[in-house]
DNA sequence: TCAAAAATGTAAATAACTTACATTTCCACC
DNA sequence: GGTGGAAATGTAAGTTATTTACATTTTTGA
């Protein structure tokens, strides 16, 4: 999405010539170093003379070597590594500390590994299903399923929600061409999910995934949406990768609301009224509350 | 919780001779401008002589102005401004980036609301408690305090989650001083759920609340966990709030961890192994799965 | 193998930052 | 209200960091 600086030398690193290819291993593999070295010492550590480093700076985009250094800084500040790891001598305040910012890191994260295209995809899918069947296993799971599926409902979708095996395959044999699959599983190798995903492929209905990039789930479907939690967050993987699920699911939505253009806004807004209109707590309704903003700002521009 | 640069300056200031207080005052004026300009041109700016610059640099206790900057352009990053209205004709990557950012950013913001001593006050608790029970409304909140109460389970806690009006009444009315009630709603002025508080108050049992300050809820409570999302977050407050009070939970559990001492860690370690054996899978109970990191990092120092 | 182009290095120039010291301003005390 | 001293600021010079100009080397394609 936003590629860090750090990741887009890697990727022009073999485009430069060899001693610019060294200034960009030594900044990789030291780059809070970096900061506070000088161009010389930079330079000195490179094997390389100090124009070098200037032309690197200039190759990658920036006026000099200041306005790099200044860049790299922010891009090292964005990134900068949580201490994750909990552990049962810290203050209440590390833990409110890591934990929090083990969870905002993380959001950072996902936003690095999301793919415009992929989503673009995914929308397009929902938005023109005749049918969606969102399958899922495990309690945190399951309840993203039909988060997903409430959703998607509440936009005049077709969608239903599985969490019992033999229902995912039932729900799978009946889905056609005009139908679309959507598996929700971070591990990704659940073998009733898998079962039932690749019968709906076999009856030609496309596959989402929100689920790890290298599971065997990945390799069965159609469009991978991939989320991987920091690999560094040994511990308390579930929340973090249920908020990045909760959140590409939110993405997701919005993408499907502007897919399917304003006149689905206008249903919407409809059906708001009515819940108002019987004193119904909107607050339980989050993806109507943000389709009916969307339609306000929508109108007013 | 961390107070920012830019916050600094602003408690500083006042406390500094005329001419940094100057210099302090362009820098708050517009931070994003003072990375690009040379001491001189911050100097001239601030109608005040160079190393006037540097002297405060060095009140805020850097080495000198290089550090300074660079630290500032690190504190300008993380603080990035969200636009977080979506609306229907923004590009894919606008909405990733609004919706991402506002999470992030509403986690940084809970961060600075919560209180360590309310929430180590919850935890004592929690973690002495006879009984737990755990109320709700609405679909997303109903899913919280069953996560709430499987949580407490595993952590050998004697807890319950009830979503349904009768139900709550019921356990309130059979909890005595050694209970404690758990109310989770972000509004916070659900007739039922009230009642249900109420009650169990009148019983003499302490009452939790997860909720944003000021609502019916949080008067009534004797712990109150103030969750607020970010005002200018007109939509989507769903899945913020509900973010929040996931992550509030997860806080909980490591302080109540904690607050029953390694034995209980032990126990649970014990679980984790059963569930090994059985094949289960790890990622459906993040619960235990840092509470087993937690243990191993306890056993090593 | 030889030119031409690209890449790199050397050394000088410029710009940025820092220091030393002179001047001013402020404040406590007479 | 003035005066001595300390703190704050400014001036000008020094030091260091960055940039440029140009010479040298290396690579590439005929």
């Amino acid at each position: 999405m936003k590629p860090s600086l750090l990741q887009r030398l890697q990727t022009i690193a073999d485009s430069l010539p060899r001693a610019q290819q060294q200034v960009i291993a030594v900044l990789l593999q030291n780059p809070e170093n970096a900061l506070s070295m000088s161009v010389d010492a930079l330079a000195a550590q490179a094997r390389v003379s100090t124009p070098t480093i200037m032309r690197t700076a200039r190759q990658l985009g920036f006026e000099g070597v200041r306005e790099f250094k200044l860049a790299l800084a922010q891009d090292l500040a964005r990134a900068t590594p949580v201490h994750r790891s909990v552990n049962l001598q810290d203050s209440t305040g590390d833990i409110v500390q890591k934990i929090l910012g083990g969870a905002a890191a993380s959001i950072t994260g996902l936003q690095q590994q999301l793919q415009t295209g992929t989503l673009e995809k995914a929308a397009q899918l929902l938005a023109r299903a005749q049918r969606i069947d969102c399958y899922s296993v495990g309690a945190t799971s399951a309840f993203m399923a039909s988060d997903l599926q409430g959703r998607l409902f509440r936009l005049g979708r077709n969608a239903h929600a599985f969490h019992d095996a033999h229902l995912q395959l039932i729900s799978a044999a009946t889905l056609g061409p005009g139908g679309v699959a959507v598996a929700i599983s971070h591990v990704g190798r659940m073998p009733f999910v898998l079962e039932a995903i690749g019968f709906a492929k076999s009856q030609g209905a496309p596959v989402i995934a929100i689920t790890q990039p290298d599971t065997p789930l990945a390799q069965l479907a159609d469009v991978v949406i991939g989320v991987s939690v920091p690999p560094d967050a040994v511990m308390r993987v579930g929340t973090e990768a249920y908020i990045a699920h909760l959140l590409v699911i939110e993405l997701l939505m919005v993408l499907v609301l502007k897919a399917l253009g304003p006149k689905a806004a206008r249903q919407l807004s409809q059906f708001r009224s009515v819940l108002q209109a019987h004193g119904q707590d909107i607050d339980q309704h989050p993806a109507v509350d943000w389709a009916w903003s969307s339609i306000e700002k929508d109108s007013e521009s």
